[in-house]
DNA sequence: GTAATATACCTAGTGCCGTTAGGTATAGAG
DNA sequence: CTCTATACCTAACGGCACTAGGTATATTAC
């Protein structure tokens, strides 16, 4: 369990991240965000799309439907330009706050 | 600059583990804060005021009124045996997050 | 001496965002 | 054929930073 701010914080560079690895849609980026966090991250779906049509708005993913070969209709975003600029600012902050907090919890800095 | 939500997430580990270097008042924790940043974060006494309320209302934080020697009057405040408990399971969390966010950003996990 | 700045505390209104709790629809498994 | 997983969506609620104030005292500048 990680806190509702924690995730808050994260939501953003995290969908960004995920996008950037390549385009993909809502439902799957939750389940690869719980296995990239090992379970720690559980995302609600009612939490992910106001995210998505969130940056989509803000033009930081771009959206299109797609139906796969399951017939099944998706629909899959994209990292824009934009949206890859915002992710590098999101990281730039992230590691300043971490590099912060580090400082106060001690030496170990790494335990990705 | 450090988004909303970023804040939000990293105020309470933030202000627990300063405490945890030993009591403090509220105007000094934000000097300490914004000099371990770097200047990254300028915390406005509006965000956190509100904040130490809610610690001491939670019992993490215990506080008591002293005058100084130069006779100005402050709220100190130190950490109770539960805020220490807090700030680990803060921690634990904040780690948990940023192992996901540095696999997806590649080996570089330390910037600190 | 007095005006300006830094220190030191506080609160109210606003807007954003996760959470909870729903709803709809299709594909595959038992 | 029913149940689960997949796949999308929205509305009401509460918590929290932000903005913009307010009060009071000590120090510095003119």
């Amino acid at each position: 369990m990680v806190s509702k701010e924690l995730v808050a914080a994260s939501t953003r560079p995290l969908v960004l991240s995920v996008l950037a690895e390549g385009e993909n849609y809502g439902y799957a980026i939750i389940q690869r965000v719980r296995e990239l966090s090992g379970g720690e991250l559980e995302w609600s779906e009612g939490m992910l799309y106001p995210v998505l049509h969130r940056l989509e708005r803000d033009k930081l993913i771009l959206a299109s439907w797609k139906t796969s070969e399951s017939g099944r209709k998706r629909r899959y975003y994209r990292l824009s330009a934009r949206g890859a600029r915002a992710m590098e600012v999101e990281q730039r902050e992230w590691y300043a706050v971490h590099a912060t907090l580090t400082q106060l919890w001690g030496a170990q800095a790494c335990t990705a």
